[in-house]
Formats: structure tokens, sequence, C-alpha cells
DNA sequence: ACGATAATGATAGTAATACTATTATATTCG
DNA sequence: CGAATATAATAGTATTACTATCATTATCGT
């Protein structure tokens, strides 16, 4: 049941998608299809014949393919942010909340069923495998003056602080949580196609297991 | 004076660039457009008009503008490897090699003027903005089977064995490198477009500072 | 129930891009 | 010096990203 309402940048988009059943399909299916065709065989003509809709339809909600990919981020951690205070709500001690903090964003995610138009899991992968397009771009500081990475920023900020709760000397907080969470992503994209940069044991998540312990050893006093 | 030979996978080109004067020009040229138009605006009608040459003629030398980043990648990876292991000769102490390798990854480079056609801080630019493009794509497998990315996996193996030679029980070794090698671009990245997500100190380099110490303390016994 | 307003669908069109093909003209090499 | 090869010049194609126009349908206040 939809009962959390995800708040994602304005910037992003023309026309709410959630307020229509069209924008709904339209975001629905357009993780579906970005996802299995990749960000740049994913165009709209194509979206719109899968939803039974038409190319100019989506024009009136996305001003392109590149803003919807912002607007799908955009989403993504605007909910990684509501999942982690979340996780750190009630939980007293510093070191805890950073392991919790740490498991959030390295851990696989599980489709939480909170939104039926928004298949998570999909949504994650399309996160690591393409957000670097959305960002790597020279308009970059054009989008980011309009706010589109403020979760991002967000995030990582709240992590720092729990951290310079446990060492207040330790010189690069926010360096060291961007790190663990652009990494995430890399180390499960080479996991897949390039294991030989990687190393991945039976019977953990390796992954979170390499994070948790290099941020423990790297903060330590 | 042009005295080391880079050599580039065989894949990413048709014709050998270095063979002629033409192919110099391209790759020339062809750095200093995709560096200062970025790889999505950069065209080989540009490339073309700039060098006073055509379309066409770029094509009998690079299948596509993809392949042509794939051959900047190659090569630049190639002479890392290269510098890799000059910077390790006669270095006895792994604790020392392991710093020096560390510094080669995560310090900026400055030209070193060894080869006239490759402007090689315009190449690292390129490698950091434009790579996550050349290998997140549906194809990856296959550019990967053709060994593109073997010199990467070169150096990370061999790093790999320094820390080995550290501390055999280390479990992480190479996801610690591909992460020292991924995060040294994005948080380069970072300190230009999104400061927020870094933390820069005056009077020194941070970002190798950080992945010194991280390595440092991870590997630790 | 009715008309106004807005949302959507159908269709066409444009400029740019990523290539391919063809032919003419240089260049080089045996 | 002639043959092969490399390059230039030009044109053409399919696709893409997006815009424009107009007809149709759903929604909503009265």
């Amino acid at each position: 049941m939809s009962v959390i309402q995800i708040s994602v940048n304005q910037k992003t988009f023309i026309k709410d998608p959630t307020s229509s059943d069209l924008g709904r399909r339209i975001v629905s299916q357009g993780i579906e299809s970005m996802n299995t065709l990749g960000f740049e065989q994913f165009t709209f003509r194509k979206l719109g014949s899968e939803i039974g809709s038409t190319e100019a339809s989506i024009y009136r909600y996305f001003e392109s393919k590149h803003k919807m990919l912002l607007y799908f981020i955009s989403w993504y951690w605007n909910w990684t942010d509501y999942r982690l205070s979340l996780a750190l709500t009630n939980v007293e001690s510093a070191d805890d909340r950073l392991k919790r903090a740490i498991h959030l964003l390295t851990a696989e995610t599980k489709e939480d069923g909170n939104f039926l138009h928004v298949n998570e899991t999909k949504l994650q992968r399309i996160v690591i495998e393409e957000s670097s397009k959305a960002y790597h771009q020279k308009f970059v500081d054009e989008i980011n003056k309009e706010g589109v990475f403020s979760d991002y920023k967000r995030i990582v900020e709240t992590i720092a602080d729990i951290i310079l709760e446990i060492n207040p000397t330790y010189k690069y907080p926010h360096m060291l949580i961007s790190t663990v969470i652009e990494g995430t992503h890399h180390e499960r994209f080479f996991a897949d196609h390039l294991p030989r940069l990687t190393d991945s044991l039976k019977g953990e998540d390796s992954i979170e297991c390499f994070f948790q312990q290099l941020v423990h050893d790297t903060i330590q006093k």
C-alpha cells in the first residue's frame, strides 16, 4: 500500500507523473524498459508503444529521457534517505548507527512493495548502471544547482555526522561515505561483469563485509 | 621523444592510428575535442573538420566513437601499467611498493611529454569523466572478452599481490584496489562539481592522503 | 445534462547523428 | 613509373530526440 510519499525533485519533470494513471504507467514501464534496454537503447517511442501511448504524451511529463533518468535517481535517493532515517530511529549508539547505515547502503535491495508503480530492485539496477551517465555531463553544474543531488548530499551529511561522533578527529568523513556509496555500485557491477576486479566469497555478502570492515578500520582513532 | 611504445588493444581500432600522420592527428585532436566537448557532443564530423579531414577518413581508423573512447582508455591503462612497473622497480619493501602504487593511482597526472600526440592530462580527464560510459553498456561482456580491460585487471592484480605480501590474510585485495581506482576518479570529479561530497584540505592532496590512509588502515593485520 | 477545460492520441515533420557507399584524387612503394 | 593504397569530397540512409498540429476523449463545475 502506498502510504509513504516520495518527494522527487520538481525540476526533473514537467507534469507530476504520480498525478495520473498515464503518468504512473510511464514511470512503472519506464523503469522496466530502461532496465532491460539500457539507457542508450531506451527511447520514448518504444516506451510509448509499450504502454499503448505515444512519444508526444510522454514528453508532456518529461522534458527528455535524460530528465526521466534524473527523476528515477532523485526518487531512489529520496527513498533511500527515508529508509535511512527509519533505520536509525531509536538507535542510540553511534557505532550501531554507523553499522546500520553502511548496511543500508551496501546490501542488495529487495523490493519492499510499498510503491505499486515502482519496482525498487530494478530501479536500483538503473541507479547502479546508468547514474554516472546522468551526472558525467557538461551540464552537471546546472542540474546540481536545481537541487537534483540534494538527497544524495543529505545522506552523506547524515552519515558523516555519525562518523564525527565516533571519531571527531577523522578528516575525511564525506569522502569516505561517497566512496562507499559509489564503490558499492561499482563493485556490484564488477561482480557481474568483471569479476577479476573483485573478491567474492561464498556464504557472505562480500561487498557489504568489505565496506563494513573498511569503514570501521579507517575511522578508528 | 617517443621512445616507449604503448601497446593498445588491437580490437579497439581498424587501422593503427600510430602508423600514419593522419592517424596521429586523429588521436591527438580526438583527445583534445572529446575532452572539451564531452563524449556525447563529440562527433567524428566535428573532429574531421578540425583536422582538415573528413568523417569517412576517421571511420577507416575507428569503427565508432565508442571504440575510439575504448582506444583512449586502453592507451591510458597500458601507460599506467608501464609507469607502475617503473615506479616499483628496485623497491624492496612491500610497504614502500604499496605506497608508491597508491601514489601513482591517486595523484593527479602531469604531462610527461613522452608521447607527442597524446596529452596525458587531458587523457586522464577523459578517463575520469567518460570511462563509465564505455563499460556501462549492454555489450560490456563482449568488449571484455576482447580483452579491452586486461591492463586494468593486470594493475589490480599486481597491487593485490603486494597487499597479500603485507597481509596474507586480508580477504578483499582486488576490491580494495578497484575501489581506490574508481574512487579516485569519483572524488576528483566530485571535488570539481559536487564538493559537498568531499573534504578538501588546504596544502595537501586530500584525495591521495585519504586513500593512502584508508588502504594502510584497512589491510593492517 | 452541458459546455468548458484539460489530457491524451494520431500523425507529421525537423535537425542532428552515426554511420555507409561511391567516386575522384593524391601518395607511396616495389 | 605504374600499381596499389590512402585520403578527400560528396551524397545518402536509418534512427533519434524532439516539436508542432489537430482531433478526440475524459473531467468537472454548474
